[in-house]
DNA sequence: TATAATGATGAATTCCTTTCATAAAACCGC
DNA sequence: GCGGTTTTATGAAAGGAATTCATCATTATA
């Protein structure tokens, strides 16, 4: 059987011409160097060298294995380089799960720095799920979970971002927008714009319309952020974001943000992981990162909402 | 010192998922390969593997590794390939990549006559890769590449081998059978029938209806000529393929060719090798048979395609 | 809860590699 | 041509690493 040691040698005596040389830079004695060959040349049933002088040369077949063994030892070392990456917690990678439409914003802001500091760490960025993110972070299809809603699983846990709190986005020319705070009852005329996430996932059906017993006229999904505001801003819809995510926007669009209910509906960010996951530095790091970016929150500009302490 | 065997044990345990398993197939006890991996990752500083159950799971290290195994182990068989054939006095063997799908049949053509002149040599003929056939060749996964699309990388060369015409095939009762050229706009209606290869890679898309902003009505993978063109020939659907290629069912089936474009799509195949191989008399002798053997050229009928010079 | 399946571990053993000692061959200078 | 030097080849002995055996611990299954 062919093995690295052999490739080892062949590139040796190849690169230095002698069995003795060959011998000193591995450190074996050149009777063991001279066995191994005689073995392999036996198992493989062809001469790989021959005697030319005192010297010795390559038949065809030793050249091709030469051939091989320089690519091959090659890959051999590069593989151990990387697996001594492994090893110090340079290299890895990280599957990172969102369960929160709008974190996508905020989370670009926290992989640039880590991506620049652990250039050999792979992130991955995953915002579907077959069943929940918490299923998937139980069953290793992630390694991170990003989600406002932490479940109580053994062999989780879960740390706390920020605060936020949901507003409601109306078009500045809407006739709430006068208002501070947005009742259930007055938008039942409305067409709820959400991301395309299960009714039951979001917020302000199951925290705000249900509890009132009542709905929104409509409801349509909008992927996009950009366009679901500018869906908003024309009067076409409403809908709920964090208040940090529409503070960005106020500037751009007509836009107004409005209480949702007397005490606003008041979310807070976390962090899942495995208990016992092996530590590695880049994990910690990025939790570190991530701890330390929170959004600005959103001024009080026609809303009732208090920006929210992290 | 990461071995071969090491290898093997990992790419066994991760394809039958236990030890027990494995131990099986290696011929080795089920302590043997226990004792190996706790050995190696002790000697790599990191874990490869960990007791999810009473199964194994791999790290994240591990399943690099596992990675790296798969190609390593594949490239230890076809070197102990190579090195049978030369014990059994084969002068060696030529793994040949196809990256243009209806290429194969002239190709059948040239393997033909090098096998009866060189039966000693193992031919393998490869159509799929995991990235590309330049990249394939460059690994030495492959020895020649016939492709239409020849790459400027360092390390590889480039032989012309013969120029043709990518041209339109319709069925003889199309109301397009008429034209002698076919432009874009003409087929937007239709659905194009083509080999499965990534879009990106089909000439009729990318040099014949991209340019001109515009698409097929629909677009579907089929897998053989024979069927592709019977399926065209029914009205099916409509398709480009070589010039050369179609000539030899313009007989058989109620074909129509028509040239893409007024000036039509000219192409060129080309043979690709690594610079720096070991010459070998077999591997000259293909190139030379290779070169002589040019497909015929279409016929003027119905279209204006000029046969090309090779 | 008993049973089967699987992995881990330490000690003993086996087998393969390596070394040692030496021979044989080839080159070098004289 | 002949010692001196360099290099490879070889058989026997030594050494060491990989493997096995026996056994335990854990987990899934019926």
């Amino acid at each position: 059987m062919l093995e690295r040691t052999h490739l080892a040698i062949i590139h040796e005596v190849h690169r230095l011409g002698t069995l003795t040389a060959a011998a000193r830079t591995l450190n074996l004695s050149q009777s063991a160097l001279s066995h191994a060959i005689r073995r392999l040349e036996q198992q493989a049933g062809t001469a790989l060298l021959y005697k030319h002088g005192r010297r010795l040369r390559f038949t065809e077949a030793g050249h091709y294995l030469c051939g091989v063994a320089e690519r091959l030892l090659a890959q051999f070392d590069h593989a151990e380089t990387i697996l001594g990456a492994f090893a110090a917690g340079r290299k890895g990678s990280l599957r990172i799960g969102v369960e929160c439409h709008p974190c996508h914003r905020w989370l670009v802001r926290v992989v640039s720095p880590f991506l620049a500091r652990w250039p050999e760490v792979d992130i991955d960025i995953r915002r579907e799920f077959q069943f929940s993110g918490i299923a998937a972070l139980t069953q290793h299809d992630i390694d991170m979970l990003i989600t406002p809603d932490p479940l109580g699983v053994a062999g989780l846990c879960f740390t706390p971002l920020f605060g936020y709190e949901m507003v409601l986005v109306i078009s500045r020319s809407h006739p709430l927008a006068i208002q501070k705070v947005a009742r259930p009852a007055d938008l039942t005329d409305e067409i709820l714009l959400s991301y395309p996430v299960k009714d039951e996932r979001l917020d302000i059906l199951s925290l705000f319309f249900t509890p009132a017993q009542c709905r929104p006229r409509g409801h349509k999904h909008v992927e996009d952020t950009e366009i679901l505001l500018r869906m908003v801003a024309a009067g076409r819809g409403i809908s709920a974001i964090p208040d940090w995510l529409a503070a960005e926007y106020l500037n751009e669009l007509p836009l107004s943000t409005l209480r949702l209910g007397e005490d606003g509906l008041q979310k807070q960010l976390y962090i899942g992981r495995r208990d016992k996951d092996r530590p590695a530095p880049f994990i910690d790091c990025f939790l570190e990162i991530a701890k330390d970016t929170k959004p600005a929150p959103l001024r009080a500009q026609g809303t009732g909402a208090v920006p929210q302490k992290s």
